[in-house]
DNA sequence: ACAAAAGTGTTTGGGATACACCCATGG
DNA sequence: CCATGGGTGTATCCCAAACACTTTTGT
């Protein structure tokens, strides 16, 4: 950091860039808007904004979620911060890229028109502007990664879930298939989901026990992190 | 992103900080520099420098980290931008950290002199200005888990290095304690080192085998990640 | 009655852990 | 000859992986 600097940066500008993530039972999709404006109009891209002079960059990608999906709350952790020096063919733009996981139930369909947006599968993501395929690229390694030891994909289902829900969630993810009596001793040998009383019956006819996360029991294990997978 | 908006990030300044961290053999080691202007003129902190305008964040962490240490071709990553609202008493400044892992041994007495600079030890480091000792604390973390799966240790020691050293350097990065037999069976199963005929003879009178990092057996593994530990 | 998904238990193999002795050499 | 750190092998345990049948109920 040079004595004389504190005015060299100018003309940079910065973005948050939102990757928004939700399962829709079957496959891991990714949310994507149709661009409104120059340049680039027209073509399918991340949801972003640029940053205010009060907020943080954690600030505004909240905010860009909010405007597009009318959530608050959501889980949210910063991805990668992309400067390229043409990666904004109009200017100068650095980008803070945030990852979003969201209950896809929780994202109405008139949210979808008004934004002209669209889920897309992970494997069937399009051509997007600028350098957004590659956040994209790194936000699904990186919830590969997290998601292995940290309680995340109950991020992506409703509150109350079945364990073969879960267990598809994890097979999307990872792209593979897993066994499903393996994977319930394991799960349910955490101690961290709740059964109840009640069950799911849209899948089959006998109908699969709904559980919820419980996060009080999560907390108590200090270790902060589990093996999931 | 709002249409009108390419004109809206004003007066936010970008800089880069590197934490660099260092190993002399027994313990993990953070340099940081005697900050030589103000604000904050005289204090312990991260070296760092203002994002260019024709330069990447990676090229400013390079350039940063060269001028210090006079190194090129460093093992460098970036850990996560920092945007609180206050974090610079002087301006609007968000930073982008990167950690960077160099072999202490190629950093002179002279650049230390030079540049005001001093190894603090990772459990001993003062406090620094702004938020570098969070910069610090997360970069621990983030080397943690990358070395339990990815060949950085290396980075860190001699292009030549014994099994003991390499040990400690683990023992060291996560505060703990090797069984050594085990360490060595673990290692050496990996089948990425290979063994010179050459020995280091100053800590033992016996003498450790020297041993290389072999990239093309490790590139040969197409998985990627390895447990180093 | 049958189709479709849920739920459950056992066996096996491999990697992680625990553990103690001999080796080489400089002083 | 002895002190110091380097190097090695084995027994045990636990977790992960493989694997198939019964249950429930809507149609």
């Amino acid at each position: 950091m040079a004595a004389d600097s504190y005015h060299q940066t100018s003309k940079i500008q910065i973005a948050v860039d939102c990757i928004i993530f939700g399962f829709d039972g079957a496959a891991l999709k990714v949310l994507l808007i149709k661009r409104g404006f120059e340049p680039e109009f027209g073509k399918w891209s991340l949801m972003g904004g640029f940053l205010m002079k009060n907020e943080t960059a954690e600030d505004a990608a909240n905010r860009v979620l909010h405007f597009l999906t009318g959530l608050k709350d959501v889980y949210m952790e910063q991805l990668h911060t992309f400067s390229a020096l043409n990666r904004d063919c109009a200017a100068r733009v650095i980008s803070i890229a945030y990852f979003a996981l969201i209950d896809i139930n929780e994202y109405s369909e008139q949210m979808q028109r008004d934004h002209e947006a669209k889920w897309f599968p992970i494997d069937d993501v399009p051509g997007l502007i600028f350098d957004h395929n590659l956040m994209i690229a790194k936000a699904r390694d990186l919830l590969r990664m997290k998601v292995a030891s940290h309680p995340l994909g109950f991020e992506l289902l409703p509150e109350k879930f079945t364990i073969p829900q879960l267990r598809i969630l994890y097979e999307s993810i990872y792209a593979t298939t897993l066994d499903k009596r393996n994977f319930q001793k394991k799960i349910l040998s955490l101690g961290i989901l709740h059964r109840l009383d009640e069950k799911e019956k849209e899948s089959s006819k006998k109908g699969a026990f709904l559980y919820v996360f419980d996060h009080v029991k999560y907390n108590r294990l200090q270790s902060g992190e589990l093996k999931f997978i």
